[in-house]
DNA sequence: TATCTTATGTGGGATAGCGCACAGTGGGGC
DNA sequence: GCCCCACTGTGCGCTATCCCACATAAGATA
């Protein structure tokens, strides 16, 4: 398999000291991250952490009656398998891929060794864990007690962050599953942000005309979860 | 002040080594805590870890319209504080006592050192954090999906378990702010569990007559974050 | 004991989102 | 070029919760 990008594209390869980047670039293995893949299920060990490159990828909730809800995404700026590292085997969530792509993983016993010995890969993969920490709280907060229209602006930009060009593949059904609501309700939403002319949609792409409109639109959620990662990830230091 | 409680109470301190345990002992600091105290403010920067010995601490994130909504709660299983470990200044949410009562506290910078040279308090407390992701998670899911009335069971839940006794001193109006509804709704859901004879309150005073009806009425969530505790605190480590 | 404060109970109208049913429609497969 | 299926649009009744206003009551205070 060719694959056209480098793991420094991950935002958190990329910070890696030089030394540390050559210690783990022959652990790195690119993996095709196709739509809907399935990285990890509830329960199930933890065998890789993976670095998304230019996909996305939910961690989903999904409750005994089958109900769902997104907790989070990651991208191309943070890891999945986080609780590798925090010592626990499994996650209560379901990582699935929700915008195709290309990614590396590495095995947890590599990662888990590299975390125990390696201070500054320790320190890099913790502060993404509290990243990742503040943007699971959002969830619940925007959750309680922000509207669908704006959770789906909050939703749109946290996707659009992770993506390179303007236009999501993503139909409102599925949409809707991230945001543990209707279907209906995602269609109403987004005909709203459409006619206000903020965004185009048909058949499973979605193309963002106003990125700034929309996050005027959104909650307070959306700025609260990114000025969290900008502080604990400031620009100069990359 | 006289503190009738061993450091040793708070699970995390009482699951250290004995090594690690006499070089901690003479940096925890006995501290009271009153009903509503504060320990931090979001985005102030973290002066002290805290370990509840009887009390319990809320992590509530408030917005800027004044709505709140409680993320997680810190009893003498755990720690107030984990961003430091994490590698955060700050923490997004306010940190207020709930139910008063004793605990101890260490000093961030000291925290932050035994945490990067003592691998045994690292992993414990990795552990507590990955535990706490979990509540998290599951307050983002049962805000989603679970009625009122569970959701007030699940909450019960969570404070019995960090008490020794059976009741709380809390009224329907605070529980209203960590659930993030209305007090009116609570006073019908309480209501409700107190027609069934699972609870019986009068004038900020909840007793629990039901401990296993209460579960039944409950969703999953509860189950979920207790079982997580469980997995990644087995008993027998203690 | 009288009063006052704080906690709880109740009701009515408004609204967001749900569940269900079904209608339209556009694009890919044949 | 046609068809079909997946995606989207819409309507309707229902429920949980909200917002507001006010009634009652239990304990504290004097």
């Amino acid at each position: 398999m060719d694959i056209p990008y480098s793991p420094r594209k991950n935002a958190l390869i990329g910070a890696l000291p030089m030394e540390e980047w050559l210690r783990l670039i022959s652990h790195l293995e690119p993996v095709a991250m196709p739509l809907g893949d399935v990285l990890y299920e509830p329960g199930q060990v933890l065998r890789y952490a993976y670095f998304p490159v230019n996909a996305i990828v939910s961690l989903l909730y999904v409750m005994a009656n089958g109900a769902s809800a997104e907790i989070a995404v990651v991208g191309n700026e943070g890891m999945v398998g986080t609780p590798i590292i925090m010592g626990s085997e499994t996650s209560s969530c379901r990582a699935v891929t929700q915008s195709a792509g290309y990614g590396f993983r590495i095995r947890a016993s590599l990662l888990k060794q590299e975390f125990k010995t390696r201070p500054s890969i320790a320190s890099l993969l913790l502060r993404y864990t509290q990243a990742l920490i503040t943007q699971i709280t959002q969830t619940a907060v925007c959750n309680r007690h922000c509207v669908l229209e704006q959770q789906l602006c909050r939703w749109l930009l946290l996707s659009l962050d992770r993506l390179e060009c303007t236009e999501l593949t993503m139909t409102q059904e599925l949409i809707a599953n991230m945001l543990g609501v209707r279907r209906e309700g995602v269609t109403e939403a987004a005909g709203k942000l459409q006619k206000q002319g903020l965004i185009r949609y048909s058949r499973g792409h979605i193309k963002i005309l106003d990125r700034a409109g929309l996050e005027l639109k959104s909650c307070e959620c959306y700025q609260v979860v990114r000025r969290e990662y900008e502080k604990l990830f400031p620009p100069r230091a990359f």
